[in-house]
DNA sequence: CCTAATGCATATTTGTTATAGGTATGATAC
DNA sequence: GTATCATACCTATAACAAATATGCATTAGG
């Protein structure tokens, strides 16, 4: 567990890396600073989360990888799919309900067994 | 994954367990259902995830253990410590600071890299 | 020159949850 | 009376994902 994430973790990547690039392309190197920044500093994947999940993504048709050239460099630059797309849906809304579950126990809305 | 909880479960049996605790005893079975029914069916945790949960608490000193007999059968409650509500403090915290930050993201207040 | 930042990659470790069993008692229904 | 379900505990193993720790190569800055 990292010193800046501790645990609750799982399934984040993920869903932070479908939907940043469901709005814009980015190459992996952007997208983990993009997560870094928009999260406040509160989510920092190293890239050793990050590529991997690239890779996977993209394995399975969630992303599309298209290699552009800049300054001599190769950039590896990802974009969510359709078929992504609906995938994100589909987590963003198991996200919620956990989150809410979650939510539930902490203020105890509901009650007794 | 289980059908019923998909990803994103990462630390939240040791959340919610520490959280009912600290507000009344309970033995695990009965945990079990509350996690269940307090968190309106959203998270379902088997005994093989609660049980162990507790044991590990326990032996850290988060969770204090009492047996009694009810129907002349052992039920073991479980209570949560002061240490376990330090313990319980902090990953709320943690647990709101990713949950900001995955907000953010999904709905992109910040912006710009 | 040397260092920091950029940019990609992956093998290995670690930590947790999920699964799948096992034991035993009490209550209910047929 | 016996089959079944709910109660109540337990643990070993598998499965999975993130964290760690690397490695390589290029560019910019001091």
């Amino acid at each position: 567990m990292a010193k800046t994430n501790a645990a609750f973790m799982s399934g984040i990547p993920e869903l932070v890396v479908l939907r940043l690039l469901s709005r814009s392309e980015m190459y992996g190197y952007e997208l983990i600073r993009a997560i870094r920044l928009t999260s406040g500093e509160s989510i920092v994947l190293a890239e050793g989360v990050v590529y991997p999940t690239l890779h996977g993504l993209e394995q399975r048709g969630l992303l599309k990888a298209k290699e552009k050239l800049v300054k001599g460099r190769v950039r590896v630059y990802y974009q969510t799919t359709a078929k992504g797309k609906k995938r994100l849906v589909a987590i963003e809304n198991d996200w919620h309900r956990i989150n809410n579950g979650v939510e539930a126990i902490l203020r105890r809305l509901i009650c007794q067994n």
